[in-house]
This record gives structure tokens, sequence and C-alpha cells, in this order.
RNA sequence: GUGCCUUUAGCUCAGCUGGAUAGAGCGACAGCCUCCUAAGCUGUAGGUCGGAAGUUCGAAUCUUCUAAGGCACGCCA
């Protein structure tokens, strides 16, 4: 049986109130108070006060007075509210016992059982240095998947690679230019940028480079010997790179198919749209005309017949819901190609595929340098392994200075070190643009990342101690406010998790375990948790159910929480 | 020019299905380790919620207008 205490207080309003409101809007209408004076939770009478022709002081007063539940404490009307304190031997005896059952599958549901999510997440380009771009994509993609999972859903993580199109015509074009296999082969990915920064630069003075990159991606397309071993190459040794990325992060994927799977998958689109009418010709090209949705034309065939990202992304799409049968299709893509998503629903709407709206763009704001987008042709960007190996031996540091006897210190300075530009990415929500500040990202102290995994680490160092015996929290001392406010919170644990799902905004949990982490280490400083008397095995579970919801939580992010730090 | 996004404390951001004195962190200043990990805790200072009008008993939150910044607008992805 699910636990909600807000639909509880609706129910026992609702019988109060008789008819008088429904229970859906009563349950709209009751909110949580900012400051815990006024409880746990607050319901305003303003509306009924309207209905009734009557003051909604009046109307509060005569409500708190009725209100009677084993579950509520104390009812008192202030203003026009009427605010309610739970019962708190009740509430923490229930909400403790249900973590300690569950354990890790705290605040776990079904409602995604027996459906699939396809998440297109990451998706770094061939050829291209992972940025700091990347780096956004994929850890909001491999928390949503997580989050998908929490809730019964199967997910499907598809790194969508940018292993096609033009800019491997303009990388052919100039490794075949100015290139040298040697350099290549020993530092691939700092080459082939260069190589690409070389392209553009030159391109400026010298536009029929750019026709003849085309023109080496018309000839990869058709298939050409030279063109495809070069292609091949240059994506083996990328992903070779990248690989070394996603371990680090603990990041993996159901599918690598990237665009290039696609090639022979395009006919069918095309040809679809032909059959239906939908192709149009101009300027030479192909496109799709979606003036009736008020976009402008999609654009399928180039006027030398090649193809296009979005035909690309049309196949993928039908490709993904023949294969996986999806209920909802997500592309953790930057807000800078929403266009394209509209377009691309558009053109399936126009197809007549009903699941056309199954699509999902979680589009995110962009990481900036000096408020300005970083180009990658400009080779103005930031390398995400060094901000990591920065990050990783900034915590390192810390624990030498900090915690020296520590064992297994190179596991736990990754840990932390990743973990926190994990979270310093999470903890916002994504789609403000975030200035590139390596001091903020590397900053240990406060709403971070290593503040959550120190908490937990503390708590854990207690359980270790205290020796708990695994019994419940009936014996708890229930005069502390400090310990309330983790109950609280503790309670509200699958709230957070349906909002970020149905959001699909992963810094709902990360907020959430801020505050839990603060209202843990509010508790630490104000109770002695191990002094031994009769409530100590009590205090440890609730230590002990703090460490699995912090835990839990920073699961959800992708974040690991050492046991010691 | 059109569309989308953003604008809240010095900085970074919460709060946005309308509700009670607008909250954190960082930075500044002042405290707390004879006691469970000080990567912690406490306190002080700091705000015309970009601006204007409207809807409402009530607006940071909804509507319209407007300003500033960012992004995107067919042969890149």
């Amino acid at each position: 049986m699910k636990m909600n205490y807000l639909s509880q207080f609706a129910n026992t309003l609702h019988q109060i109130l008789h008819q008088e409101l429904d229970l859906s809007t009563i349950e709209l209408l009751i909110e949580k108070p900012k400051n815990a004076d006024f409880g746990d939770y607050a319901f305003p009478c303003f509306q009924l006060a309207k209905s009734r022709r009557q003051a909604p002081p009046l109307i509060a007063k005569k409500i708190s007075e009725e209100i009677s539940s084993p579950l509520i404490e104390k009812a008192e009307a202030v203003g026009g509210y009427v605010n309610v304190f739970l019962t708190k031997k009740t509430v923490t005896q229930k909400v403790l016992s249900t973590i300690l059952t569950g354990k890790q599958h705290y605040g776990s549901s079904t409602i995604g059982q027996n459906k699939v999510v396809t998440i297109d997440m990451s998706s770094p380009n061939i050829a291209k240095p992972f940025s700091m771009g990347h780096l956004r994509s994929t850890v909001i993609g491999n928390a949503l998947a997580k989050i998908f999972q929490k809730c019964g859903y199967e997910t499907v993580k598809i790194n969508h690679l940018g292993d096609w199109g033009t800019q491997f015509g303009k990388l052919i074009t100039a490794y075949k230019k100015w290139g040298d296999e040697k350099k290549v082969k020993k530092e691939p990915i700092k080459e082939l940028l260069s190589l690409y920064i070389q392209f553009h630069s030159e391109a400026e003075g010298n536009p029929s480079l750019e026709d003849e990159g085309r023109a080496w991606f018309k000839k990869l397309e058709d298939g050409d010997a030279e063109a495809l071993a070069l292609w091949s190459w240059f994506r083996e040794e990328s992903l070779k790179e990248f690989n070394k990325i996603y371990q680090l992060l603990q990041v993996d994927f159901n599918s690598f198919a990237g665009e290039a799977f696609y090639n022979d998958k395009m006919d069918v689109v095309v040809n679809l749209l032909e059959e239906q009418g939908l192709l149009m010709e101009s300027n030479q090209a192909q496109v799709v005309d979606l003036q009736d949705e008020s976009l402008p034309p999609c654009l399928i065939k180039k006027s030398d017949g090649a193809t296009l990202y979005a035909t690309r992304d049309l196949a993928a799409a039908l490709y993904r819901k023949n294969n996986y049968q999806f209920e909802q299709a997500l592309y953790v893509v930057g807000n800078e190609q929403s266009l394209h998503f509209k377009q691309l629903k558009g053109v399936l709407r126009k197809m007549n595929f009903d699941w056309a709206d199954s699509l999902v763009h979680v589009p995110f704001g962009m990481m900036l340098k000096d408020g300005k987008k970083m180009s990658t042709r400009k080779g103005k960007l930031i390398l995400l392994e060094e901000v990591l190996s920065e990050s990783i031996s900034l915590a390192s540091r810390n624990i030498e200075e900090k915690n020296p006897s520590l064992t297994q210190k190179e596991v736990v300075a990754k840990q932390v070190g990743v973990g926190a530009v994990i979270f310093h990415d999470l903890k916002n929500f994504r789609m403000n643009d975030i200035e590139f500040s390596l001091e903020d990202m590397l900053r240990f102290e406060g709403e971070t990342g290593p503040y959550i995994q120190y908490t937990n680490a503390r708590a854990c160092s207690i359980l270790r101690k205290g020796n708990w015996n695994g019994s419940d929290g009936t014996q708890i001392n229930f005069e502390s406010p400090a310990h309330w406010e983790i109950i609280s919170l503790l309670k509200e644990f699958s709230d957070i998790i349906q909002t970020s799902l149905k959001k699909y905004d992963p810094s709902q949990i990360a907020k959430y375990a801020i505050d839990l982490a603060r209202a843990f280490n509010q508790y630490y400083s104000v109770v002695r948790i191990l002094e031994d008397n009769h409530e100590l095995q009590a205090r440890l579970a609730l230590v002990y159910c703090v460490t699995v919801v912090l835990q839990e939580s920073l699961r959800l992010l992708g974040i690991e929480a050492p046991q010691e730090m």
C-alpha cells in the first residue's frame, strides 16, 4: 500500500466538507508551508470563503475544530489557513519501517511496467574531442535512464554517434591535403581536430574547399573505398577515446548505432514520403513542406542527392519504433536544436504516424564561454578529460589533507572528483545556460556532490561504530525538530522521483539530496547519535535510513557514494 | 525580421499547476573541533523578484506589452 500523507489529509478534509469541494481540488489546494511553525500541511480557505460568503479565518477555525485523524496531532487556524501537524511518532515509525523493509527499493514504482523508453543521449561527434557540451547530454540522459528504471520502465540508452555527414567529407579533404598518418596515429583526436580547424580557416579564403568537402562526402555515401577506409579509421580511433571517458563516468549504452547505421535505412523513408506525395522540389533539393505546422520546410535531400541530418533522424525514429516499440523516445539534445525536433515530429505527423508525439525532445542550455557558444571550428572548447583529471587530483589533495589514513585513496578520489563534476551539471535546471567555470566545477563545499557524499560517509561511519542491530525507530526522541525535518524529507522521496520523471528533470533529485544532507548535518550537530542510552538503536535506524536515501539519490544521478572519504 | 529560451541577494541558482514574513550555496564579516570525519555547523549583512499594464480576495508565479542577453531560422549536425 502506498503511503501518502497529503492525500490522507485531503480525505479527512473531504469528509468534513461533504460535497463542497471534490477530492482532487482539495489535493491541489493543500500546500506545504515554507515555515515549520505552520505545520506539515496547510489548507487555505479563501476559495471556500467565496462560495460560503464567510470570512476565511472563521471557516479555518471551524474546519480545524472538526479535524480528527490518527495521523494528525494538531490542527490550528491561523489567518485563513488550517495548519496541520502530523503525528510525529506514528509517521516516523511508518516512514522508517517502510525504508527499513524496502531498502534500496524505497521510492520505486511500477508505473512504467512493460513500457520501453529509448533515450538518445551523449552522441559525440567522431573525430572531435568530447567536450563539456557532450557531458550535459551524457549525464542528463544517464540520470533520466536511472530514474525511468526506478519507475519500472525498460530503458534503451542509445549513443547516436555523429559518425556521418558532410563534416567527414571536409575531414577527408583536409587529411588528404595536409594530413600525416604518423601524427594521426599518435594523437588521433588532437590531430583530426586541428585538421578540421585548419579546413575551416582555409575555407574562409577559399570557398572551393567547401565544394571539395561536399564531394568527398558524396563519395563516402556512394561507397567509395578510399573514403570508407579513412572514415572507419577515424571512427575507430575516436571511439577508443570516448570509451575512456564513459568508463570514468560509469556510463554505458545499449546501442552505439550512430548516424551511419541508418545509411541503408533512408531509402525506405524517402520512398514513403514520395508515395504519400509529401516530398517536393525546392531549389533542386527535396523538402517536406511544413507550412500548416507553421514551421520552415524540412530538408530531406540536398541538391546533389546526399542526405541530411533530418533524413537520418527520420530513419532512426522509424527504426527505433519498429525495433523497440517505445512508449516514449527521448532525445537529450541541446536547446539549439529544438526547431529540428519540431520539424521531425511535424514530418512524422504528416506521415500519419500516431506515435509522432511520443518523441520527446529533452533540451538543455548550452555551456558558454565568455557568454558565447563554444565553437569546435574555431578551436574554442574545453576538454572534459582535462576537467575530470583536475577534479580527481583536487579530490586526491583533499584526501591527503583531511583523511590521510583512508584506504583506497585513488578509488575514492575518482568517485569524489567525478561526482563533483556530474553533480555540478545536474543540480541546476537543465534549460539554464552554464557559463563555464572551472572554479565552480571544482568546488567541494556547499551545494556540491562531495557535500552529499561526505554526509553519507559520515553517516556510514556512525553505523559502523554504533553496531546497529537492525531495530526500528520506535524509541526515538520526538522532541527534536532536527529529527522531524529528516523524516519529513524522507517521506517525500517517491514524490520527488515522480516529479523528476514527469518533468524529465534530474535536478529535482539533486536538490532533494542537498536538502536531506543538510537536514542530517544539522541533526548531527545537535544530537550526539552514539550516546549510549535506550534510544541509541532507534537513532541508528534513522541514520541508516538517511544513508539508504542519500545513496539512492546519488545513484539515480549517476554518482557513486563512498562509505568513507 | 520570425520563433524558442533566459532575466529573483555582489556571484551561482531554488521557489513558478497563484496563497501566510521571497529561500539556499558561494563570496564578506563574526563564532563553533577535550565530543560520532570541520569536504561540517551556527549567526550577521545583503532583494523595487528586468520594467509597465491587466486578471484576482491575493501575482516572483497567469495574460499582454516592453527591455536586455542567448540560441535557432533549407542544402552543417
